[in-house]
RNA sequence: GGGCGUGUAGCUCAGCGGAAGAGCACCCGGUUUACACCCGGGUGGUCGCAGGUUCGAACCCUGCCGCGCCCACCA
């Protein structure tokens, strides 16, 4: 007998894993030995992921924490794999939105930006990027992210800012950038324009006013839901083919109020069949009658200033929007210009995505870019399938939005951020100064004072963090990128930027697919946020459960585009599968599983241990093709880490933990070659089984298989190759037979309620479906697992004795007195009235002509063994029924 | 108004043309020497509704109903 002495490291895994033990040390390990530093000299091939950058306000939320494990477990796998690996981290600076968060803390102490000045406020957001920054690179290292923190980037860097110059230059060049006064989205509380995106639509409930304009004759009522815009309209619009308006076009009629003369003018746009079919035109206010008064040469008549207070002269003149709307109805009652009022009216209003407030449109200059051939290239890289989107349910999102996109507009009336380098000379000279060019001086010029969206730089991100505009190794070797991460909801605030400047600037598209994910949602399904107050920090979840539970349970609801529920539980169960595998791995070593050699000839295994290497074979091809997708089969898009974290949750618990290592402690506990045997393959399932959890759980298999296989690290260890030879169908069921003899036998016990511990004698009887000698093969572990004593094959049942029947063997067993006899009557009766229906149901079916001729060879086929096997059924348990004593 | 998705066990979700699944929850039984963060057994579903295609439909088609999300210059 060959006993391996114990591992000296079994020595130190206690009962239980306690994940703050050893997360910590590992990370900074891993970190210290280099392991997420790219090489760029290497000649393996690069395998590149840019972070989404968080933005340097916050902290990562449980979204965060969801995205990081899908990218991380992406980068460990191909790391191992034989990639170069880059994981490149960094954070945005998040113009507006850490703008508002500094100025909210100085609002604290009664402090505005304009009493500290530009350069102050900045200097102030700076320091507060400091703190804040740090906060999230701490909170990654708990994740366990294998970025290259050699390689950490800040938009607002001086390379990155940089890049935007230079490419700024570039699009005002090409013309593709422009100067204009247009009606914007305004964001009165954060004195700024904001772009269509920053711009959420709610249903609002407001109240549609209709007024009388003009008198007698001229008379024409329009509607309108913003009452105060009527102080700076400028004319009234019909349709053109509009018989009852016909006269009134061309004329001069009277606003209210204003006494101002407007005219009447005829436009395609107006619809005749809504309201009156009359329109009033506040063109310096409203996006469409923008566009009407630019065809009808109608003024732009401004009253609001940059708080939507009224600017117009007279009476209203300071008061807020919506002051002045209750207050110009008023005044219009009074003159009885008002016809109808009607409430309540819902509408969709436009709210800032920063702070909520109703957005005003307004005219206002300001720059933009001209999207349409930058988004006609980003439409065209989808549509000819150099960029695919996952899932690609999301493609039509993308080319709704892509083939419909209005001019962007890029500046901000804000301090933080990159500021335009633009250049205002004395005489309206206008010079934009690129990155290596040297401002003008001289009287009267002055940079432009506004800064550029913040989504400018973001969508440099994956060049601009590789050098761009200069041409680096680190751009040649790693542009462009290998898949982008990243929610759908930013699909269009960030991607569609990215998609644009990246095939603009490079050429090639920053990426060959984008995998889109999901939003985190609580237990009943609700959007985790701020507002709802159903936030979790995941720092909270990792101190409980570790980081590899919090991890595990986020792929594990992962589905690629669906959002994922999350509650305590699920990190719960998450934790306690890490413990499995902990316990597990436990049991392997103190039985002296190893690494060493090759794996026995097959002749020289049980068929256990064929059948576990078989399942595992199958595990490790079922595992890629949830990452990798199946190029044969085009519903097999990859991605799934649901998939992955579900097929091995399932192997690793239901078949190596209850059932493989429950056999395999026969032959260890017995000794001998077979012990050898079993200890190797123990050995090569978990080392196999460990490489493939760990992209999900770096931490727990890295104490684990470290400690199995005394090697350096699982992070650098090779991905397991399928290995077909591995499948083996015979021994798969024999396992098979083996659980159902098993499982049968234990059922039996449960329902006569045999007390665990007692062992019964036991006898297996073959029948014409099963020998002798097959069943000989089984009586060890059936014995061991159903816990039965002295079992045999034999031929017959002995008398008194109770029998089970497994699919066409029966199990007899004696119970001596433990027999409920009413139990196991009723017991019977429903096995009998289960397989009866079961007889009829497949009857019908063979009874049915078409099936015969239509249905393939192999399903009839076994269509019949099912209906044999269940008549067969039905007579030996009508049998048993029968030979049950009477009382 | 357009687009996309979704409705399967109490809950969260897989399955997407050939005998209804998982995790959690629940019930029963367990000091089985890796693990009670565990082990064994079990209950639970006319697969939203109505038609259709098919030998066969949770799965394909049509229509309805419910829910969710995205887009939209509905005065």
């Amino acid at each position: 007998m060959t006993t391996t002495a114990p591992d000296p490291d079994s020595q130190q895994l206690p009962p239980q894993y306690t994940p703050a033990d050893v997360e910590g040390p590992l990370y900074e390990r891993w970190v210290e030995r280099g392991y997420f530093t790219a090489d760029v000299d290497s000649d393996k091939p690069p395998f590149t992921i840019v972070i989404p950058p968080p933005n340097v306000t916050g902290s990562l939320h449980m979204g965060h924490a969801f995205e990081h494990t899908l990218m991380d477990a992406l980068v460990r796998r191909k790391r191992m794999q034989g990639y170069e690996a880059l994981w490149l981290p960094g954070m945005d600076h998040a113009g507006i939105a850490t703008q508002n968060v500094v100025e909210r803390e100085l609002a604290i102490g009664d402090i505005s930006r304009h009493d500290l000045g530009r350069e102050a406020f900045v200097d102030k957001v700076w320091q507060w990027k400091g703190e804040s920054g740090g906060r999230i690179l701490g909170q990654m290292r708990r994740l366990g992210d294998s970025v290259d923190w050699t390689r950490e980037r800040f938009t607002m860097d001086e390379g990155l800012s940089r890049a935007v110059v230079t490419i700024f230059k570039r699009l005002y060049d090409d013309g593709l950038i422009y100067r204009a006064e247009r009606i914007i989205n305004w964001c009165p509380r954060c004195h700024t324009a904001i772009s269509d995106i920053e711009v959420e639509h709610s249903d609002d409930e407001g109240e549609l006013v209709s007024l009388r304009y003009g008198d007698g004759a001229d008379e024409i009522v329009v509607a309108t839901t913003r009452v105060e815009t009527m102080l700076g309209d400028t004319g009234v619009a019909v349709h053109p083919d509009d018989e009852r308006y016909r006269h009134l076009v061309g004329r001069q009629i009277e606003l209210p109020l204003t006494g101002r003369l407007i005219p009447v003018v005829a436009d395609e746009h107006v619809d005749p069949e809504f309201g009156t079919g009359a329109v009033k035109v506040t063109p310096a206010h409203d996006p469409n009658d923008f566009a009407i008064g630019q065809r009808h040469g109608l003024q732009n008549l401004s009253i609001m200033d940059e708080a939507a207070a009224i600017t117009a002269p007279g009476p209203f003149e300071g008061l807020d929007r919506f002051e002045a709307r209750t207050a110009v109805t008023e005044a219009l009652r009074g003159l009885g210009r008002v016809v109808a009022e009607k409430r309540p009216y819902v509408h969709s209003v436009g709210h800032c995505s920063r702070c909520k407030t109703v957005v005003e449109p307004r005219l206002s200059l300001q720059w933009f870019v001209a999207v349409a051939p930058l988004a006609k290239a980003a439409g065209d890289a989808v549509r000819d399938g150099r960029v695919k989107i996952n899932p690609r349910e999301m493609e039509p999102r993308w080319f709704g939005w892509v083939d419909n996109m209005h001019d962007w507009t890029i500046s901000r009336q804000l301090w933080w951020g990159h500021r335009i380098p633009v250049w205002y000379g004395p005489d309206g000279e206008v010079r934009v100064v690129g990155a290596d060019e040297e401002p003008p001086t001289g009287e009267g010029w002055a940079q432009d004072p506004d800064v550029l969206d913040t989504w400018f730089s973001s969508g440099l991100w994956p060049f601009s963090t590789l050098g761009w505009p200069d041409r680096t190794r680190d751009l040649e070797r790693f542009y462009p990128t290998s898949v982008l991460v990243t929610g759908y909801d930013i699909l269009f605030f960030w991607v569609a930027r990215m998609m644009m400047f990246g095939i603009y600037a490079m050429p090639e598209p920053p990426f060959p697919v984008v995998a889109l994910h999901g939003m985190v949602r609580d237990s009943r399904g609700k959007k985790m946020s701020k507002s709802f107050g159903n936030v979790i920090d995941p720092l909270d979840w990792i101190d409980k459960y570790g980081a590899d539970a919090l991890r595990f349970a986020l792929a594990r609801g992962a589905n690629p585009g669906s959002d994922v529920p999350m509650a305590e539980e699920w990190v719960e169960g998450a934790r306690n599968f890490t413990n499995k595998l902990w316990n597990a791995t436990r049991f392997a070593l103190l039985s002296g599983a190893t690494v060493e050699g090759d794996l026995p000839p097959a002749d020289r295994l049980s068929y256990a241990d064929r059948w576990i290497l078989s399942r595992l074979a199958t595990v490790v091809a079922e595992v890629d093709r949830a990452f990798d997708g199946d190029p044969a089969d085009p519903s097999a898009e990859g991605f799934e880490f649901g998939e992955v974290a579900r097929t091995l949750y399932g192997f690793a618990w239901n078949e190596v933990c209850d059932w493989y290592i429950e056999v395999s402690k026969l032959p260890i506990n017995a000794g001998g070659p077979e012990a050898d045997a079993t200890r190797r393959v123990l050995g090569h399932v978990f080392d196999v089984l460990l490489r493939l959890l760990h992209p999900l759980v770096p931490f727990v298999t890295e104490r684990l298989w470290t400690a199995l296989t005394r090697r350096e690290s699982v992070v650098v260890a090779d991905w397991p190759a399928p290995d077909a030879a591995a499948r083996d169908e015979q021994a798969e069921r024999d396992m098979g037979r083996l659980q159902e003899l098993v499982t049968e036998v234990r059922r039996f016990r449960s329902e006569q309620q045999i007390k665990p511990g007692v062992r019964l004698p036991a006898v297996l009887v073959p029948d014409a479906g099963s020998a002798a000698a097959e069943l000989e093969r089984h009586v060890p572990q059936v014995a061991a697992l159903a816990r039965l004593a002295d079992l045999r094959v034999g031929d017959g049942v002995p008398d008194g004795w109770q029998e089970v029947v497994v699919a066409g063997t029966r199990v007899a067993l004696d119970l001596s007195g433990t027999v409920d006899v009413r139990a196991e009557r009723a017991r019977l009766r429903k096995a009998i009235e289960l397989a009866t229906a079961e007889e009829s149901s497949v009857a019908a079916k063979l009874a049915n002509p078409s099936f015969a001729e239509r249905a393939p060879a192999p399903v009839v086929e076994k269509t019949r063994t099912r209906q044999s096997e269940a008549r067969a059924e039905i007579d030996r348990l009508t049998a048993l029924l029968d030979a049950l004593p009477a009382q």
